[in-house]
DNA sequence: CTGCATGTTAGGTT
DNA sequence: CAACCTAACATGCA
Protein backbone atom coordinates (compact mmCIF):
# COMPACT_ATOMS: atom_id res chain seq x y z
CA UNK A 1 0.00 0.00 0.00
CA UNK A 2 2.19 2.81 0.98
CA UNK A 3 4.69 4.41 -0.89
CA UNK A 4 5.92 7.78 -0.69
CA UNK A 5 2.65 9.92 -0.61
CA UNK A 6 1.33 7.77 1.52
CA UNK A 7 3.67 7.73 4.07
CA UNK A 8 4.11 11.73 3.80
CA UNK A 9 0.28 11.84 4.10
CA UNK A 10 0.13 9.23 7.13
CA UNK A 11 3.68 11.61 8.63
CA UNK A 12 1.59 14.82 7.68
CA UNK A 13 -1.45 13.99 9.83
CA UNK A 14 0.41 12.06 12.79
CA UNK A 15 2.44 15.65 13.22
CA UNK A 16 -0.16 17.29 14.33
CA UNK A 17 -1.24 14.98 16.75
CA UNK A 18 1.56 14.01 18.12
CA UNK A 19 3.69 16.99 18.24
CA UNK A 20 4.58 17.83 21.98
CA UNK A 21 3.21 14.57 23.16
CA UNK A 22 5.31 12.57 25.96
CA UNK A 23 5.06 8.54 25.36
CA UNK A 24 3.90 7.11 28.44
CA UNK A 25 3.52 3.38 27.43
CA UNK A 26 3.98 0.63 24.82
CA UNK A 27 1.95 -2.70 24.61
CA UNK A 28 3.11 -5.05 22.26
CA UNK A 29 0.73 -7.41 20.90
CA UNK A 30 3.00 -9.10 18.48
CA UNK A 31 6.45 -9.37 19.02
CA UNK A 32 7.39 -10.18 15.52
CA UNK A 33 6.80 -6.14 14.56
CA UNK A 34 9.72 -5.42 16.38
CA UNK A 35 13.09 -5.35 14.21
CA UNK A 36 16.32 -5.87 15.68
CA UNK A 37 14.81 -4.25 19.04
CA UNK A 38 13.91 -5.72 22.06
CA UNK A 39 10.48 -5.19 23.61
CA UNK A 40 12.76 -3.00 26.57
CA UNK A 41 14.61 -1.55 24.51
CA UNK A 42 11.85 0.29 23.19
CA UNK A 43 9.66 0.69 26.50
CA UNK A 44 13.15 2.07 27.57
CA UNK A 45 11.69 5.42 25.60
CA UNK A 46 8.85 5.88 27.84
CA UNK A 47 8.78 9.78 29.18
CA UNK A 48 10.31 10.91 26.19
CA UNK A 49 8.32 13.83 23.80
CA UNK A 50 7.93 13.33 20.41
CA UNK A 51 9.43 16.64 18.70
CA UNK A 52 9.16 16.00 14.84
CA UNK A 53 7.78 13.01 12.38
CA UNK A 54 9.61 12.60 9.46
CA UNK A 55 9.97 10.45 6.18
CA UNK A 56 12.71 8.81 4.53
CA UNK A 57 12.01 6.96 1.10
CA UNK A 58 8.70 4.68 2.45
CA UNK A 59 10.00 5.41 5.97
CA UNK A 60 8.34 6.72 8.97
CA UNK A 61 9.94 8.54 11.75
CA UNK A 62 8.90 9.38 14.99
CA UNK A 63 11.55 11.77 16.90
CA UNK A 64 12.09 12.30 20.26
CA UNK A 65 13.65 14.89 22.94
CA UNK A 66 16.02 12.19 24.11
CA UNK A 67 17.07 11.88 20.59
CA UNK A 68 15.96 8.22 20.04
CA UNK A 69 13.76 7.46 17.31
CA UNK A 70 11.62 4.94 16.01
CA UNK A 71 11.22 3.96 12.91
CA UNK A 72 8.27 2.09 11.14
CA UNK A 73 7.97 0.60 7.98
CA UNK A 74 4.30 0.01 6.56
CA UNK A 75 5.06 -2.66 3.85
CA UNK A 76 2.12 -3.44 1.79
CA UNK A 77 -0.63 -3.13 4.10
CA UNK A 78 0.72 -1.79 7.74
CA UNK A 79 -1.13 1.00 8.95
CA UNK A 80 -0.61 3.66 11.66
CA UNK A 81 -3.94 4.33 13.01
CA UNK A 82 -5.43 7.11 15.85
CA UNK A 83 -8.29 5.84 18.11
CA UNK A 84 -9.91 6.31 21.24
CA UNK A 85 -7.63 4.89 24.36
CA UNK A 86 -10.29 3.03 26.04
CA UNK A 87 -11.04 0.78 22.54
CA UNK A 88 -9.77 -2.99 22.33
CA UNK A 89 -7.79 -4.25 20.81
CA UNK A 90 -8.84 -4.79 17.02
CA UNK A 91 -7.83 -8.25 15.18
CA UNK A 92 -4.73 -7.24 13.28
CA UNK A 93 -3.21 -4.33 15.99
CA UNK A 94 0.46 -5.62 16.65
CA UNK A 95 0.88 -2.45 18.53
CA UNK A 96 -0.26 0.23 20.68
CA UNK A 97 1.87 3.72 21.60
CA UNK A 98 -0.07 5.82 24.43
CA UNK A 99 0.91 9.33 25.88
CA UNK A 100 0.75 11.60 28.75
CA UNK A 101 -2.77 12.82 29.34
CA UNK A 102 -4.33 12.13 26.15
CA UNK A 103 -7.10 10.15 25.46
CA UNK A 104 -6.02 8.76 21.83
CA UNK A 105 -3.58 6.46 21.21
CA UNK A 106 -1.53 5.65 18.19
CA UNK A 107 -1.55 1.55 16.68
CA UNK A 108 0.31 0.05 14.73
CA UNK A 109 -2.53 -2.16 12.36
CA UNK A 110 -1.25 -4.71 9.82
CA UNK A 111 -3.16 -7.70 8.55
CA UNK A 112 -0.43 -9.28 6.75
CA UNK A 113 2.31 -8.72 9.57
CA UNK A 114 5.44 -7.65 6.74
CA UNK A 115 4.95 -4.05 8.50
CA UNK A 116 7.88 -3.72 11.25
CA UNK A 117 9.38 -1.32 13.53
CA UNK A 118 12.62 -0.60 14.83
CA UNK A 119 14.24 1.89 17.61
CA UNK A 120 17.17 3.55 17.22
CA UNK A 121 18.48 4.68 21.08
CA UNK A 122 21.94 5.57 20.44
CA UNK A 123 23.80 7.43 17.58
CA UNK A 124 24.51 4.59 15.44
CA UNK A 125 22.84 3.70 12.50
CA UNK A 126 19.83 2.38 12.00
CA UNK A 127 19.45 -1.58 13.22
CA UNK A 128 17.49 -1.82 9.63
CA UNK A 129 19.84 -2.36 6.51
CA UNK A 130 18.00 -0.83 4.11
CA UNK A 131 17.75 1.97 5.87
CA UNK A 132 21.12 2.69 5.53
CA UNK A 133 21.59 1.94 1.95
CA UNK A 134 18.22 4.01 0.78
CA UNK A 135 19.19 6.13 -2.48
CA UNK A 136 18.86 10.08 -2.68
CA UNK A 137 14.72 10.03 -1.79
CA UNK A 138 11.93 10.32 -5.03
CA UNK A 139 11.05 14.29 -4.65
CA UNK A 140 14.90 15.41 -3.77
CA UNK A 141 16.95 13.77 -6.33
CA UNK A 142 18.37 15.97 -9.18
CA UNK A 143 18.17 15.31 -13.27
CA UNK A 144 21.56 14.79 -13.04
CA UNK A 145 21.54 11.71 -10.40
CA UNK A 146 18.66 10.18 -11.62
CA UNK A 147 20.90 10.36 -15.23
CA UNK A 148 23.50 9.23 -13.83
CA UNK A 149 21.63 6.28 -12.20
CA UNK A 150 19.69 4.97 -15.33
CA UNK A 151 22.96 5.06 -17.64
CA UNK A 152 24.57 2.95 -15.32
CA UNK A 153 22.50 -0.19 -15.58
CA UNK A 154 21.01 -2.39 -18.33
CA UNK A 155 17.88 -3.66 -16.31
CA UNK A 156 14.40 -2.72 -17.11
CA UNK A 157 13.81 0.62 -16.10
CA UNK A 158 10.89 -0.30 -13.78
CA UNK A 159 12.87 -2.28 -11.64
CA UNK A 160 15.67 0.07 -10.99
CA UNK A 161 12.74 2.77 -9.62
CA UNK A 162 11.69 0.09 -7.42
CA UNK A 163 15.05 -0.29 -6.22
CA UNK A 164 15.05 1.46 -2.75
CA UNK A 165 19.27 1.98 -2.87
CA UNK A 166 18.88 3.52 -6.19
CA UNK A 167 16.05 6.30 -5.64
CA UNK A 168 13.72 5.65 -2.49
CA UNK A 169 10.52 5.77 -2.27
CA UNK A 170 8.31 5.18 -5.38
CA UNK A 171 6.27 1.86 -5.70
CA UNK A 172 4.83 -0.26 -8.29
CA UNK A 173 1.47 2.38 -8.53
CA UNK A 174 3.55 5.39 -9.09
CA UNK A 175 6.33 3.77 -11.00
CA UNK A 176 3.78 2.99 -13.70
CA UNK A 177 2.10 6.08 -13.57
CA UNK A 178 5.45 8.04 -13.72
CA UNK A 179 6.82 6.12 -16.45
CA UNK A 180 3.55 6.42 -18.37
CA UNK A 181 3.27 10.14 -18.43
CA UNK A 182 7.06 10.11 -19.13
CA UNK A 183 6.41 8.20 -22.66
CA UNK A 184 8.64 5.56 -21.26
CA UNK A 185 8.14 1.57 -21.73
CA UNK A 186 8.93 0.14 -17.92
CA UNK A 187 10.43 -3.36 -19.79
CA UNK A 188 13.21 -0.47 -21.55
CA UNK A 189 16.88 -0.78 -20.27
CA UNK A 190 17.81 1.80 -18.40
CA UNK A 191 20.77 2.92 -20.27
CA UNK A 192 18.90 3.09 -23.53
CA UNK A 193 16.90 5.84 -22.15
CA UNK A 194 17.46 9.04 -24.07
CA UNK A 195 18.88 12.23 -21.42
CA UNK A 196 15.28 13.91 -22.95
CA UNK A 197 13.21 11.14 -22.07
CA UNK A 198 15.03 10.95 -18.38
CA UNK A 199 14.61 14.88 -17.80
CA UNK A 200 10.83 13.99 -18.77
CA UNK A 201 10.91 11.07 -16.09
CA UNK A 202 12.07 13.40 -13.50
CA UNK A 203 9.26 15.66 -14.11
CA UNK A 204 6.93 13.30 -14.25
CA UNK A 205 8.35 11.70 -10.75
CA UNK A 206 7.89 15.22 -8.74
CA UNK A 207 4.64 16.30 -10.46
CA UNK A 208 2.59 12.94 -9.89
CA UNK A 209 4.26 12.38 -6.28
CA UNK A 210 3.63 15.98 -5.47
CA UNK A 211 -0.25 15.77 -7.00
CA UNK A 212 -0.38 12.48 -5.21
CA UNK A 213 0.71 14.28 -1.93
CA UNK A 214 -1.84 16.89 -2.30
CA UNK A 215 -4.44 14.39 -2.61
CA UNK A 216 -3.63 12.40 0.50
CA UNK A 217 -2.17 9.26 -1.38
CA UNK A 218 -3.94 7.08 -3.60
CA UNK A 219 -6.42 4.44 -1.89
CA UNK A 220 -6.49 1.59 -4.29
CA UNK A 221 -7.77 -0.94 -1.40
CA UNK A 222 -7.51 -0.11 2.18
CA UNK A 223 -4.84 2.84 2.64
CA UNK A 224 -6.38 5.13 5.09
CA UNK A 225 -4.49 7.93 6.96
CA UNK A 226 -3.88 7.93 10.64
CA UNK A 227 -7.56 10.02 11.00
CA UNK A 228 -9.12 7.19 8.55
CA UNK A 229 -9.27 9.55 5.77
CA UNK A 230 -9.14 7.31 2.38
CA UNK A 231 -6.67 9.14 -0.46
CA UNK A 232 -7.62 10.71 -3.88
CA UNK A 233 -4.91 10.53 -5.96
CA UNK A 234 -6.68 7.42 -7.62
CA UNK A 235 -8.78 9.55 -9.30
CA UNK A 236 -5.87 10.63 -11.37
CA UNK A 237 -4.07 7.04 -12.53
CA UNK A 238 -4.12 6.71 -15.80
CA UNK A 239 -2.53 3.26 -15.86
CA UNK A 240 -2.52 1.67 -12.75
CA UNK A 241 -5.38 -0.40 -12.03
CA UNK A 242 -7.20 0.71 -15.55
CA UNK A 243 -6.15 -2.86 -17.90
CA UNK A 244 -8.01 -2.53 -20.38
CA UNK A 245 -9.15 0.83 -20.51
CA UNK A 246 -8.70 2.97 -23.10
CA UNK A 247 -5.42 5.46 -22.75
CA UNK A 248 -6.64 8.93 -22.18
CA UNK A 249 -3.60 10.64 -24.44
CA UNK A 250 -4.28 8.06 -27.42
CA UNK A 251 -7.27 5.86 -26.94
CA UNK A 252 -5.35 2.78 -27.19
CA UNK A 253 -6.29 -0.43 -24.28
CA UNK A 254 -4.13 -0.24 -21.32
CA UNK A 255 -1.78 -3.35 -21.66
CA UNK A 256 -1.08 -5.51 -18.31
CA UNK A 257 1.96 -7.64 -18.37
CA UNK A 258 4.50 -8.69 -15.75
CA UNK A 259 7.94 -6.82 -15.36
CA UNK A 260 10.27 -7.04 -12.82
CA UNK A 261 8.26 -9.76 -11.79
CA UNK A 262 5.54 -6.95 -10.71
CA UNK A 263 2.42 -6.35 -12.42
CA UNK A 264 3.06 -3.86 -14.80
CA UNK A 265 0.27 -1.31 -16.68
CA UNK A 266 1.33 0.70 -19.70
CA UNK A 267 -0.20 1.85 -22.82
CA UNK A 268 1.50 0.30 -25.79
CA UNK A 269 1.34 2.93 -28.09
CA UNK A 270 2.79 5.80 -26.02
CA UNK A 271 5.36 3.96 -24.33
CA UNK A 272 7.38 2.28 -27.14
CA UNK A 273 10.34 0.29 -26.21
CA UNK A 274 13.45 1.18 -26.48
CA UNK A 275 12.22 4.35 -28.69
CA UNK A 276 13.66 7.17 -27.16
CA UNK A 277 12.79 10.80 -26.80
CA UNK A 278 8.88 10.99 -26.23
CA UNK A 279 7.70 14.13 -24.99
CA UNK A 280 6.23 14.02 -21.90
CA UNK A 281 2.52 14.22 -21.62
CA UNK A 282 0.43 17.07 -19.75
CA UNK A 283 0.16 18.20 -16.04
CA UNK A 284 -2.07 15.75 -14.24
C1' DC B 1 -14.15 -24.14 -3.67
C1' DT B 2 -9.62 -23.25 -5.67
C1' DG B 3 -6.38 -20.60 -7.51
C1' DC B 4 -4.44 -16.36 -8.20
C1' DA B 5 -3.57 -11.61 -7.34
C1' DT B 6 -2.15 -7.75 -4.09
C1' DG B 7 0.74 -1.56 -2.47
C1' DT B 8 7.29 -4.43 -0.30
C1' DT B 9 11.54 -6.30 0.48
C1' DA B 10 14.83 -9.89 2.46
C1' DG B 11 17.16 -13.72 1.26
C1' DG B 12 18.17 -17.25 -1.64
C1' DT B 13 19.68 -18.82 -6.33
C1' DT B 14 21.57 -18.05 -10.81
C1' DC C 1 28.46 -9.42 -7.68
C1' DA C 2 24.46 -7.94 -10.25
C1' DA C 3 20.11 -9.64 -11.58
C1' DC C 4 16.25 -12.39 -10.82
C1' DC C 5 12.60 -15.03 -8.18
C1' DT C 6 9.93 -16.13 -4.53
C1' DA C 7 8.55 -16.50 0.34
C1' DA C 8 6.89 -14.00 4.22
C1' DC C 9 1.27 -13.43 5.38
C1' DA C 10 -3.77 -12.59 5.05
C1' DT C 11 -7.50 -11.46 2.31
C1' DG C 12 -10.44 -10.55 -1.75
C1' DC C 13 -11.90 -11.75 -6.12
C1' DA C 14 -12.77 -14.47 -10.54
Amino acid sequence: MPELPEVETMALGLRKDLLGRSLERVKIFEKGVLRETSPRALRALSGARVVGLSRRGKFLLLHFSNGAVILFHLKMTGRLVLQDRTRRRGPWERLQLEFEGWDRKLSFVDPRKFGYLAAITDEGDAPVPLMNELGPDALQVTPVTLQEMLTESRRPVKALLLDQRVIAGLGNIYVDECLHRAGIHPASPSSEISEESIAGLHQAIREVLRCAIECGGSTVRTFQDSRGTAGTYQVHHRVYGKKGERCRSCGSAIEYTRVASRGTHYCPSCQKKTRSGRKRRKKT
